[in-house]
DNA sequence: AATCCCAGCAACCGCCATCTG
DNA sequence: ACAGATGGCGGTTGCTGGGAT
């Protein structure tokens, strides 16, 4: 059985936001708070499917949000946890602060992507070209090994952390969904992270300006990464860069 | 000046996960 | 336990603006 549609068809508007829709979108929430989205156009006044006005919150109107150029440390850290993540761009975003998920998802495809393959690495694996069509089972990656921070101890082990866990061990601990077998990087590359206690915390504004926001919240939440205190990954694994003492300080 | 091409990005679509009654 | 509703995610599409011809 199909799922019925999210929203009448009929009589909503498509494509780019106006002024006015988006003006409207935002007294709204202002008001009343992200809630039921379903609900939200037909309160806000807008003939707008509520998956649209959602996708227009989160990735243009919300005020937390960073717009502008990513910097170099940010590339850095996206090409890090696009290693260790795959294309799980909403987890990726989240120890972004300020960018979104379609934002890196569009920079990953347009910039990065581009960037790796001219320095001749798979952007999918973070091999060598070469390596990739030609793979050798127990050569481990030095370009891994290169974007992968020190400071990671691969020798621990916590089964109940990471929320891509399944997947990294799904994959043979290794996430990537390139053209190469993803098993036979099995025991190369154990991603199981084990870390200890941060000294950096979820931002002050970002709590309070998502009071009510699940989506704060989830990425946030505590025991995401198998402790008490809701962690950006950047943070916990030494990158702390730039956008991560900018959220801080702005608490 | 007109046209073409392409990169960048906002938005859509369909699927999956989770919640709720 | 189940089905339907809703939220969220990732892949893809298509519009737009700028540069090249």
């Amino acid at each position: 059985m199909g799922r019925s549609p999210c929203c009448e068809k009929a009589h909503m508007n498509k494509g780019a936001w106006t002024k006015e829709e988006d003006q409207l979108l935002i007294d709204y929430i202002r008001r009343h708070g992200e809630g039921c989205w379903r609900s939200l156009p037909k309160s806000a006044g807008l003939q707008r499917c509520g998956k649209s006005c959602r996708l227009r919150w989160m990735n243009y109107l919300r005020p937390d949000l960073k717009r502008g150029n990513f910097t170099h440390e940010e590339d850095d850290l996206i090409i890090k946890l696009h290693s260790m993540f795959g294309n799980k761009w909403s987890l990726i975003a989240g120890r972004l602060p300020g960018r979104t998920d379609n934002e890196i998802k569009n920079y990953w495809n347009t910039h990065i992507k581009r960037k790796l393959l001219s320095r001749g690495i798979d952007p999918q694996t973070h091999r060598p070209i070469t390596e990739t069509t030609a793979l050798s089972k127990t050569t481990p990656s030095p370009q891994i090994d290169a974007l992968l921070p020190s400071e990671l101890d691969f020798t621990g082990v916590d089964h109940q952390t990471v929320k891509a866990e399944p997947l990294l061990q799904e994959e043979g601990n290794y996430t990537s969904s390139g053209t190469t077998s993803a098993k036979e990087y099995e025991c190369e590359l154990n991603l199981e992270l084990s870390m200890g206690p941060t000294t950096c915390h979820r931002p002050e504004s970002n709590r309070a300006a998502n009071t009510d926001s699940a989506e704060s919240e989830r990425r946030w939440a505590p025991g995401m990464f198998g402790t008490d205190t809701g962690v950006c990954l950047c943070c916990r694994v030494g990158f702390q860069n730039e956008s991560c003492r900018i959220a801080s300080f702005q608490s």
